[in-house]
DNA sequence: TCTTGACCTAAAGTCAGGTTTAGGTTCTAT
DNA sequence: ATAGAACCTAAACCTGACTTTAGGTCAAGA
């Protein structure tokens, strides 16, 4: 059995947070000694859970949900289950739109370099999207299209696509 | 040109919130006709890096600091790299983080399926970390294992790792 | 001309997720 | 037994990123 202090410490969270985790119900039948707090295994996996959840993209009211379901029992093992299935398409999505972030900014590490070598960004703007080094191109169509375009033909007999100045 | 409905449409962002960025300060240099705005180029391009900053985590003002540079000219090329740089740490740091998440969820939904299985989890949460299936115990260690942790002497002599019960 | 829809501003409101404050209690070592 | 560290609560406060509200302007079609 640990205290809120050793919680906090272990973690690497600050107590108000564990408190106000714990208000929020996150803890669902923590114990206490003469109102102090005491952590014990389940507390420090929930404790895990909760981090693991939060960053997965869920609000607090929901992980609260999920805690009352743990107290409930075997009755809950597959809304659990189900939970946790969600979270996981979640994550994977918002690990692809991830990799699309890094595609843009790849894309403007490469046009900051041509900028810095020619000393303006007069020629990479100029530069028509078939010009570009192939992975550019490529990370440069992933960020640049809207959803309803065509594939090329809206592009294609422009002078230059890369028109914005200076950004 | 567009107007600022015509923007919020192509791009699914609320006209309150464009406005809230022009406020912000994350148009520097936007025309306006009697007043009203006029997107051009140059806007929807910071748009597109508006979106791609803030998903990597930056907030407004530091967008505006980016959007401020974008105007002063040649002098801030090499400043405006390292900010995407700086990023890409960042967002590939934070895709680890998911990844690891990842690991988790799918650690809670194998321990639900055993649950399932077996009606309880009695018999998932007496298990050693040794007998966890291959694929299981890697995310398992990779979410269980404080930083200070030596790889397996602490938790080798136990009878049941798995002890909190019911989460 | 008049109405209607799309635009404008400033200021107040909202929301999640904490953090801080003020005042009090409990544990531990001397 | 007493000081100081670590704990407690309730309630107010904070932050970032919007959103809503209230009141007004502008442009195009009937």
């Amino acid at each position: 059995m640990y205290t809120i202090g050793q919680v906090s410490e272990m973690f690497g969270i600050p107590i108000s947070t564990l408190r106000y985790y714990d208000k929020e119900g996150l803890f669902p039948g923590m114990q206490r000694t003469s109102g102090i707090r005491r952590f014990g295994e389940k507390e420090l996996e929930a404790l895990r859970v909760i981090e693991c959840l939060k960053k997965s993209g869920m609000e607090i009211k929901d992980i609260r949900q999920f805690m009352e379901w743990c107290k409930e029992g075997r009755s809950t093992y597959s809304r659990r289950k189900e939970l946790f299935l969600k979270q996981k398409v979640q994550v994977e999505a918002e690990i692809g739109r991830l990799n699309q972030i890094l595609d843009m900014i790849k894309y403007k590490c490469w046009y900051y370099d041509q900028a810095l070598m020619d000393g303006n960004e007069e020629r990479v703007q100029a530069m028509k999207e078939e010009d570009l080094p192939e992975e550019i191109c490529e990370a440069y169509r992933n960020t640049h299209r809207r959803k309803e375009d065509v594939p090329s033909k809206h592009v294609c007999g422009q002078e230059g696509i890369l028109q914005a100045k200076g950004i």
